[in-house]
DNA sequence: ACATCCCCTTAGCC
DNA sequence: AGGCTAAGGGGAT
């Protein structure tokens, strides 16, 4: 094992992007971040430019870092078309180099179906549980991670023992979703490659079939920003709704407002004319502005 | 102590 | 069809 680095792009901030909300399991010792990446662990901090970073042997972690923290995404270029108003702005430089990641679909399925009417340390806890209990152990820089659970092994799983790992509910939910997924292992590339309305039907629409259980337009939308290449998809949670109806309650009428603000949360149908309406503001990147926003809001407000 | 509310939503019922 | 409500668990109040 020896260390390596690899020069970031100018906009780019490893600590912003790991903290942001969208992903979970990093561990942060010392100055290093850790986690497990596919098959192996790696560590990495950032040095001026560069990333040095360390990991597991005989993986080709230059190409699966570059891919992961989305170095191919031209931000300058995006954070320019997001820049719509002073607050989106403020935001953008409170977290300048952020950058939203390219994870595994399936992890990231999992990881959000799991986060559903919950809070972020009960999250935390119960994937950490369901990687201990069905995840692969690897032993890396002296300490001890888990891999994520493979499909094969979550659709094989009894719920009790799911249920166990405090999901609660979630547990039918993960072992169905996980029994689809070793049905049509395909289904994530299939989905990649369609437009994200396309992709957004197509994770919905196995939901009317009951075949991805747990999975409404927030997790869907989680799902494709996250893991699916979908920048416009803009992920509404109670956050981003509070946000919504304070700094962008121009963009709607004053009946719809009332409505949305009385209730608290959205209806199937609700979410869908806010994030077309948002969407329709930020445009094709609109899933960067939704991260800077969110990231912002839960911090400074 | 103890109850009550809150939390990065969805499924299922009516 | 669309709106209401329960769902698990732990921490804060």
């Amino acid at each position: 094992m020896q260390v390596s680095r690899i020069k970031a792009p100018a906009l780019f901030n490893l600590s912003h992007s790991l903290e942001c909300g969208q992903v979970f399991r990093w561990r942060k010792i010392g100055e290093f971040w850790y986690r497990v990446l596919g098959t192996g662990a790696v560590k990495l901090r950032q040095v001026g430019i560069y990333l040095e970073f360390e990991g597991s042997e005989g993986i080709d972690w230059h190409g699966i870092i570059g891919h992961y923290f989305r170095f191919d995404d031209d931000l300058k270029s995006i954070v320019r078309t997001i820049s719509r108003d002073k607050f989106v702005s403020d935001a953008i430089s409170a977290y300048r180099g952020l950058r939203l990641l390219r994870q595994d679909p399936w992890e990231c399925m999992l990881s959000y179906i799991c986060a559903t009417n919950t809070n972020i340390p009960q999250i935390e806890r119960t994937i950490d549980n369901l990687c201990r209990k069905f995840g692969r152990r690897i032993r890396f820089d002296g300490k001890e991670f888990y891999t994520f659970p493979r499909a094969e092994t979550l659709a094989k799983a009894s719920i009790s023992s799911i249920r166990e790992c405090k999901a609660g509910y979630r547990a039918e939910f993960i072992k169905a979703t996980a029994e689809s997924i070793v049905e049509d292992a395909s289904i994530f590339d299939q989905i990649r490659s369609c437009t994200y309305e396309e992709a957004r039907e197509e994770l919905l629409k196995f939901q009317q079939q009951k075949v991805f259980k747990g999975i409404g337009p927030k997790v869907a939308d989680c799902v494709l920003l996250f893991s699916l290449d979908k920048l416009e998809a803009l992920p509404i949670d109670v956050w981003i709704l509070r946000i919504i109806v304070r700094e962008y309650a121009n963009l709607f009428n004053k009946e719809f407002l009332d409505k949305i603000k009385t209730r608290g949360s959205l209806t199937f149908k609700d979410y869908s004319t806010v994030s077309k309406t948002m969407r329709g503001y930020f445009g094709g990147y609109a899933g960067y502005a939704q991260e800077y926003i969110y990231n912002y809001a839960r911090n400074l407000l």
